[in-house]
DNA sequence: AACTATTTATAAGA
DNA sequence: TTCTTATAAATAGTT
């Protein structure tokens, strides 16, 4: 729809592509209003441009938002093919969860890879989603508390080691004066350099 | 374009808007290819449709890709109008790094007690959505480095004990021979019960 | 940025 | 749904 017609495909002159970009965009814009005013849908547009930059437009207030729908769309679609609930998720047993957490992550690839998203409903939308993210926090929080407790077992296992040593240390000293007050060559036990009293050295942790 | 000129508000017959719907929803597709080709342009289109179909169309194989480069645009965004920049906040100075932290958690509080909360506009919200997300991945990460690097660090700690400790063993070890064979009452520096061997306590870690 | 000759999209009808 | 066609809208090249 201009002078003549265009071929398909990439303008080569660099400031003929701008001046079409700017143009063409700001008429994808106008039409994907139009769409959304008409029929009474909600859309969104990113598009970004050769230079990087980006241009967003949503009917729906946000882009976030229509975003939303979308996962809460897929999410919904994860949930209406899981076999696994609630129960067996988050009560289950050890074999029960493993095979959840497999299920979970097949349905989540499955989601965000299928394209026949037609057969989904919009029922359960929200609560798949508070499902998915209770599910992502419980796995975190493990994730910490397992973290934790082997950083607690390493820290124990350092305060014994270290008690330990002063008690060797102790002793050494005390037998190398009791060779001293025997008459005997003192010295030739004392821990050799490089191993220091270790008292400061934990500042770190 | 058409018989006749649209008002541009929703098509009250239920039938004309879906066949518009579907019509233009494919023009919109198409303008929005030809855009994508001609100025070489990345983009997605996710429509919802009244009866909450998902209609999308992106370049770049799926529109998953273009959200990641979405989500990476708001990244470097929120990197670059934040003060630090990757190594400061990573290699800085204390000073900097909380100063950075303060800012963040004193927009996010303006964000959401300021009595004009309502005044911001969706993008701005949106904007600031992205950047706290950011923040929160940028944080998970960090914290995940730092106990990863003290979990190293407790357990070199831990090896260096136990090395420490075996040598003084064998001075205790070897004192007592010679405590014994010069003819002196052996035992009286034996470690301690309570201490034994400390070798196969940490399958844990 | 504006103009305008053309092409393109599409509303209504079949 | 698909096709047809009159007409509205978008826009390529120009100024």
């Amino acid at each position: 729809m201009g002078r003549k017609k265009v071929e398909l495909k990439r303008i080569e002159k660099k400031i003929c592509r701008q001046i079409t970009f700017s143009k063409r965009r700001n008429g994808l814009i106008k039409k994907a209003r139009d769409l959304s005013v008409l029929c009474d849908v909600q859309l969104a547009l990113l598009v970004f441009s050769s230079t990087g930059k980006l241009y967003e437009f949503s009917t729906a207030g946000s882009v976030a938002q229509i975003l939303k729908r979308r996962r809460s769309h897929f999410e919904e679609k994860a949930a209406l093919s899981n076999g696994a609930n609630d129960a067996e998720l988050y009560h289950g047993k050890y074999e029960k969860k493993i095979k959840s957490c497999a299920e979970l992550l097949r349905i989540i690839h499955r989601s965000f890879e299928d394209s026949n998203f037609e057969e989904l409903t919009l029922s359960d939308l929200e609560q798949t989603e508070m499902q998915i993210d209770a599910a992502l926090r419980h796995t975190r929080a493990r994730k910490m508390q397992l973290m934790l407790e082997s950083m607690n077992a390493l820290h124990e296992k350092v305060e014994t080691l270290r008690e330990e040593n002063q008690l060797l240390q102790t002793q050494v000293s005390a037998m190398n004066n009791s060779f001293e007050t025997n008459g005997m060559v003192p010295g030739s036990f004392e821990p050799p350099s490089g191993f220091p009293q270790e008292q400061a050295t934990l500042s770190l942790l």
